[in-house]
DNA sequence: CTCTCAAGTAACTATCATAGTTGCTTGATT
DNA sequence: AATCAAGCAACTATGATAGTTACTTGAGAG
């Protein structure tokens, strides 16, 4: 794989998934089409189960799959699950100097966070059909 | 300073000098500002000075202002001259097994990176004017 | 009931991006 | 000539994360 490529393995593996909804795909199998291990993947799916986008189950003939419709998932979803924040807000670090350069801090933060909640609102747009088959 | 903050600390550099776009501001002095070193600053704005957003003097009474006015320069000039790309689309690596795995690959790349360009074109709405006290 | 399969998890290593640092060179002003 | 500040190269330290191993938990198949 690559670095960072959390976001790329949920939308692959998600993707394959919205193709045949209703089987269920290990972690082994998705691990060999993303060129990674599995353990990777269940660490990275864990938070897309998390988010209650995905189901998982244990045991003979489990694995995992979509927890609803391939329709009813975003990226939106996929982003907030992975938290990936490219905003970086400082957030209770290093107080700054003097008042002024704190105001200045805040105010950067609020602009970035204004950024990222556009970008989430498009992402909610997209569902993950978008980047699987169909 | 704080991890990957390199687009903080560039906001935040930018935000002063627009406060004030006649006189330079030494990298000494903006390090002080975000509790950093002068040779990270002078690494990060060199970027924004590659890419035309400021100029920098050497010598006696040198140091970096904005190349342009404040109004003149947007967010989407920072995001691009630091290329952090959020996107992380792989591009020659690991050619995937089989051709329906390389085509998801380009599908994933494309979505990301359409998805980046309505970034930087909201971005370009923003100058950064908005991030400094005015 | 036992075997097997697959997720869940913990702990560790390896890699890599990057912030930080030192020391030097280049160039401009006084 | 002296001083100041950017430019730059080389190195270290840190931290995030991908990868790996080994184990536990739980669920069906026989």
């Amino acid at each position: 794989m690559k670095r960072n490529s959390r976001l790329f393995l949920a939308l692959h593996s998600l993707a394959h998934m919205a193709e045949n909804p209703e089987r269920t795909y290990t972690s082994d199998e998705l691990a060999k089409h993303i060129c990674t291990n599995p353990v990777v993947v269940r660490r990275v799916l864990g938070n897309l189960r998390k988010a209650g986008v995905l189901a998982s189950k244990k045991g003979h003939a489990g694995g995992w799959r979509l927890a609803h419709t391939p329709e009813t998932i975003t990226l939106a979803d996929v982003y907030l699950a992975l938290d990936g924040h490219l905003t970086v807000y400082s957030e209770e670090e290093n107080a700054p100097a003097c008042s002024t350069e704190r105001a200045l801090q805040e105010k950067i933060s609020g602009v970035l966070k204004e950024i990222e909640q556009g970008l989430i609102q498009k992402l909610a747009d997209i569902p993950i059909s978008k980047v699987s088959g169909s």
